[in-house]
DNA sequence: CATGAATGAGGGTTCATTCAT
DNA sequence: AATGAATGAACCCTCATTCAT
């Protein structure tokens, strides 16, 4: 956690730093980020930013912290209209959600990215700290909720299905990004609503179908779940 | 390409060299490894490194075509009995292959996790090299071959679904083996056949199933599938 | 000479940094100690601490002046019960007191020591501050009192006598207390009185044999010795 | 121990990083030295110091060595017209070589004496390597030799009078030089021989007498030797 | 008088790469 | 073809000290 001396500079300041840091991390992942190089972006001596941050893994921790808390205001803000979402789609707001995250923040998600593949087996939360964020507990609970509602089935290995979403869910934001080159700036800016944009939704249609219903051909289920 | 000095080189010296910078870019990553290390636990000296190859990422890519020949050859040796496969047959025989590749040579995955992790969008490959051998590509192949035997859903975006697999495919081998800690040595090896124990092939059922006939509550044909 | 803002402190306060200071100079000498530590582990601003000193040396030099009148008071202490003693009565009296200090007090002795190794020749007192206290001063004025009493040899070279005692005062301290390791703590606590424990006493008898009559066998011996 | 390639270097380059190090030791004792003076006086690069050394403490621990083999070496020149030497004749010359030493070689000088300072109670030497050089075991060994000789008294506690021993060795070179002011450059470049100088062997005589005999009195002895 | 942010030189160490032999 | 010494920028981090508030 960074000392409070960080706490005290001023708000401008303060994002400056976060900025360049972001930048750093963002673009060289953590062993390659330098701390030489922040504190000459951000114009600070060398000296300060060893009395904001006890050390280089303080400085990232802390920087891990904001995706977090970013990604979470963000998950705020998407609140879909209806308050009440049946299981899929929940999930399939969850990976809008990362969709979104993505194309908002594509610095703060692929520090996210190389954070959870480090080691991915491993919750990324403290113990003791502040809810469990990590997206594997997310979608363990997800499930579990799932198969109580009676919309999952039962066989499911709970464990690994978690672990297989959060795979998806890290990587495939990058993905549709790339999916939807000319649409991503709209999107980003807001002058196109992610939700209702029919193209985009096709291919999300494309993808959550892969997630809910497999690729095996099993054209009346499809047809049922699809004209509900 | 390494320079040709390298392949003039006795076997066992240039399989040395492998060895140490696969040992030390598994436990490093690209970023982190050292050459300075890779040359002394070589027993080389650090100038002849420079007359094998024209820098770091030049042996990295060396490495990494290592990697590959290594799963292709790998792949042969387990053509499955029957080489009448049908699609999901060969689809699951794919996972298992990662997954026995993750057990044998664990420090060649972690590589190939790795470079595919660096950017997954690109294809491994360089052009003009041997075939593209890229497990995205591979599941493009097999996912057009699917719909062509009508076992795939026609509506699957081909692009979106190869990603997802292979995203899958890069992550899961850890996962499982995790899972299967107590047996992981004996399958390695080969003291147990990963295809006939009877908890292990559970688990990759269950997975096939998320894989195959998603995660979504369909009794009856489930039912149907697992009685076939 | 610390500022006269720093006598203006708490008594309490001036005790914490000095305890402070004492515990980072006793472990690390006087190079490797660190203001910054001394500030954190006070609990001062580091600004308060250039106002109360005018920089790290002034405040080693107050803290070896603590030193010193610490060791005086436990002189005036330990004030045998009878107070006409003799000569060597009173050197095995110093060397008591110098263990015990050691004893009770192994940080201040650190100190002192690093203080004596830094230039030996030299006397710690600053000129012009109180009376000198220094080890070497006090033994030239044993040795001279000694003579003066007849107890001491006329050709002794006080000054290299006082010299020699002063090396042998600095240093046997740890080695006894290395020696009589279990005995350690039942002294310093006052458990045990180092000046009527026998094991301890045939210690001492032994150093002081050294000290008072050499190491050599018996006067007759000497003589034939010494006239060959 | 430095690694082969700094002594694959040219002697002159070698001997010139070597007094340029011994100059920072001598100067500003372990802590105090700075690897980048270090290879700024000796006109090297940062790199190709740890080309030779494995680290500080590498460099210091092959200092300490060349101070040990100068000693050896020095000592082996003194050899003493008479190879029989009684006992006290030995430590005289013991303690002779000692102050030929500090004389000679000053810097060393100081470097030995900081690293016996560092902890006076270890051994020096490695087990293992080459004979033990450390002045405490030679001194148990003489004092062992003496009580056998019968030149020494047997109720001596031989560990701390080599300690004690040991204690006034190392520091007293220091004193008699600064006694020995104006001499000290005659002798140190050899136009004054100091086994032949009256007056320093006065000093001796002294300072021999005090670990000899004591200090006690003992008038009929003295008065015979001091009349020869 | 207290504060604590700011400083930047310096600490020891590792790096990928070059080049004369 | 092989060597391995040389390089110096870069690494993370700590230092004693200053100064505006």
């Amino acid at each position: 956690m960074p000392k409070k001396t960080f706490f005290n500079l001023s708000v401008s300041k303060r994002e400056l730093i976060e900025a360049v840091a972001i930048d750093e991390f963002a673009a060289n992942s953590y062993r390659g980020a330098s701390i030489s190089q922040i504190v000459a972006k951000a114009g600070i001596a060398k000296g300060s930013f060893y009395q904001y941050f006890v050390d280089k893994r303080d400085l990232y921790n802390h920087i891990l912290s904001i995706v977090q808390t970013c990604k979470i205001e963000m998950v705020k803000d998407m609140t879909p209209p209806s308050s009440v979402m049946d299981t899929f789609g929940y999930l399939r707001w969850m990976i809008q959600v990362a969709v979104m995250f993505e194309l908002k923040h594509p610095k703060l998600a692929k520090i996210e990215q190389d954070a959870f593949l480090e080691n991915p087996l491993a919750n990324e939360s403290e113990p003791g700290e502040q809810e469990a964020t990590d997206a594997t507990v997310r979608f363990r609970d997800f499930l579990t909720q799932g198969i109580m509602h009676d919309d999952i089935a039962p066989w499911v290995d709970i464990d690994m299905a978690a672990f297989f979403l959060a795979s998806v869910y890290h990587q495939i934001g990058q993905y549709l990004i790339a999916r939807m080159a000319d649409k991503a700036n709209a999107i980003a800016n807001g002058s196109v609503d992610i939700a209702f944009d029919p193209l985009t939704q096709d291919l999300f249609d494309n993808l959550m179908d892969l997630v809910e219903a497999g690729i095996a051909r099993e054209p009346q289920i499809r047809k049922d779940y699809y004209s509900k």
